[in-house]
RNA sequence: GGCAAGUUACCCAAGCGGCCAAAGGGAGCUGACUGUAAAUCAGCCGUUUUCAACUUCGGGGGUUCGAAUCCCUCACUUGCCA
């Protein structure tokens, strides 16, 4: 199988304006005034901003949902702003469940670059409404606290700033609050407000569980402006058995491709549950109405085709990491689950698939339990023989029954092994 | 600042001097069944040279033949009072 033609970007033009499709698409949880957003969504170009703190040195698939949005309305002609928090970064958003560890200056200061070339990547920087990249700490930085709780703290009220979700829920909780992640929400308001006076943005878009940040924003221009600005809050993306969405083995998917690859994040999409997939698709990918809804009747009709799985995988690994790395993804994707012998392969066509996985250099006769925690399929000695003892690992397809087994000369292929753990966790072995 | 309660493995949570490497649940891993899906069933789930040893129950110190369990101290959290 050959990879699918890439699917440019674009609005559906089958909707009647931005608004409709991103309802459709499920991206719209809570916002201001529907009819004012349509209007406003509809009308003229306008500027919105959503922003990302640095709180890891890569963004993860939850922010690629608000990406994503910002593309759309880039795409029905509106105007972004990508703020990258370097001071909401050094506070931390609260929590529900407890308080942050604050992170050292110079390393957010590292990762606030980071985050900027990932969001860059998926804007548009050219034409009338070319995107532009702001740092909430270049007018924070400046600030006194004598002025801030002069000119800025005046305008918040205590009272409403308790009711917040993430607050309540903390005062709530045994964990409580610091004062610095309460005062979290006046910073993001004044984010908002800033922007409005320099680029007249007038949209901020975030999760649901931003809303009390974002409605921060709001009151702060009603009161110091005297206009309304709106915002629209996306929903948390849930998986439909209950698991957390965007983890894959306990871990976080990560958009930098060092942190997990692009035959890894592939891997990701393409076993998305039947019953979240067609959700995904709209959220996700940028595929038309039509298309997502013949994807919806060949999931109902040939399941087991999972044809959705493998449109949706293709589509988000080459949005985020190119089409060339999404074409190594299934070619890879290929080898290792293909029906033929993984002896039939050539020995190219092996290595590039065994280049994409967590892989490890080795000398001959080395102890399969040992490989296994070189390339992170387990993390102890004990680990890797339980796994053994399961009945989980193999070697080139061939099972390992023996706890001590080595990796001799016999089992390799050009130089090279497959190590496999359970049905879906590969690895490979560089024999030198 | 005072008084009280609390800090247990990835998360929640039992334990209250030896039977504790530490109950239970969730998450996770493996196997069976499958469609690289879900559900279900079974097993695993601190480390190691695994019939045994070693390191863990907020940090440090002490009592004891023996401590997650008792005492002291420090740190942090929560509640009430100021």
């Amino acid at each position: 199988m050959s990879a699918p033609a890439a699917t440019a970007p674009a609005i559906d033009p089958s909707f009647p304006s931005v608004w409709e499709e991103i309802v459709w698409r499920g991206l719209v949880h809570v916002s201001t005034n529907e009819d004012e957003l349509r209007e406003l969504l509809s009308g003229p170009p306008i500027v919105y901003y959503c922003g990302f703190d640095p709180t890891a040195p890569s963004l993860h698939l939850g922010n690629l949902v608000q990406l994503l949005l910002m593309r759309r309305l880039q795409l029905a002609g509106h105007r972004p702003l990508g703020l990258v928090g370097g001071s909401t970064g050094l506070i931390g958003d609260p929590r529900p469940t407890a308080e942050r560890t604050l992170n050292d200056a110079a390393v957010v200061a590292e990762w606030v670059g980071y985050l900027q070339a990932q969001v860059a990547r998926f804007l548009s920087f050219e034409g009338e409404n070319a995107a532009r990249l702001v740092n909430n700490l270049d007018w924070t930085a400046p600030l006194s606290a004598i002025e801030f709780l002069r000119d800025v703290g005046k305008h918040f009220r205590v009272g409403t700033m308790l009711k917040k979700d993430a607050v309540s829920a903390r005062l709530n909780s045994e964990a409580g609050i610091s004062y610095t992640e309460f005062s979290y929400q006046i910073l993001q308001g004044m984010d908002f407000a800033q922007l409005y006076r320099e680029y007249g943005c007038i949209l901020q878009t975030g999760g649901s569980d931003q809303w009390g940040n974002l409605t921060s924003g709001i009151d702060f221009i009603h009161r110091t402006e005297g206009v309304s600005a709106h915002a629209i809050g996306t929903p948390l993306i849930t998986n439909s058995d209950g698991t957390k969405f965007g983890k894959s083995e306990g871990n976080a998917v990560w958009l930098d491709p060092t942190m997990t690859s692009p035959y890894a994040f592939y891997q990701f999409w393409l076993n998305t549950d039947d019953a979240d997939v067609i959700a995904r698709l709209k959220v996700f990918t940028f595929l038309s109405r039509a298309e997502i809804e013949r994807l919806e009747r060949a999931v109902a009709d040939e399941p087991f085709r999972r044809e959705a799985q493998r449109v949706l995988a293709w589509e988000v690994t080459s949005i985020v990491h190119g089409a060339d790395a999404a074409s190594g993804a299934i070619a890879a994707s290929e080898a290792l689950f293909g029906q033929g012998d993984l002896s039939a392969l050539p020995a190219d066509v092996l290595e590039s698939a065994l280049r994409e996985l967590p892989h490890t250099t080795t000398t001959p006769g080395s102890g399969i339990a040992q490989l296994l925690v070189d390339t992170g399929l387990t993390s102890s000695l004990g680990e890797s023989r339980r796994a053994i003892a399961q009945g989980g690992v193999s070697v080139n397809n061939a099972k390992v029954d023996d706890e001590s087994a080595v990796l001799d000369d016999a089992a390799l292929l050009h130089g090279m092994a497959v190590l496999r753990r359970g049905k879906k966790s590969f690895a490979g072995v560089f024999v030198e």
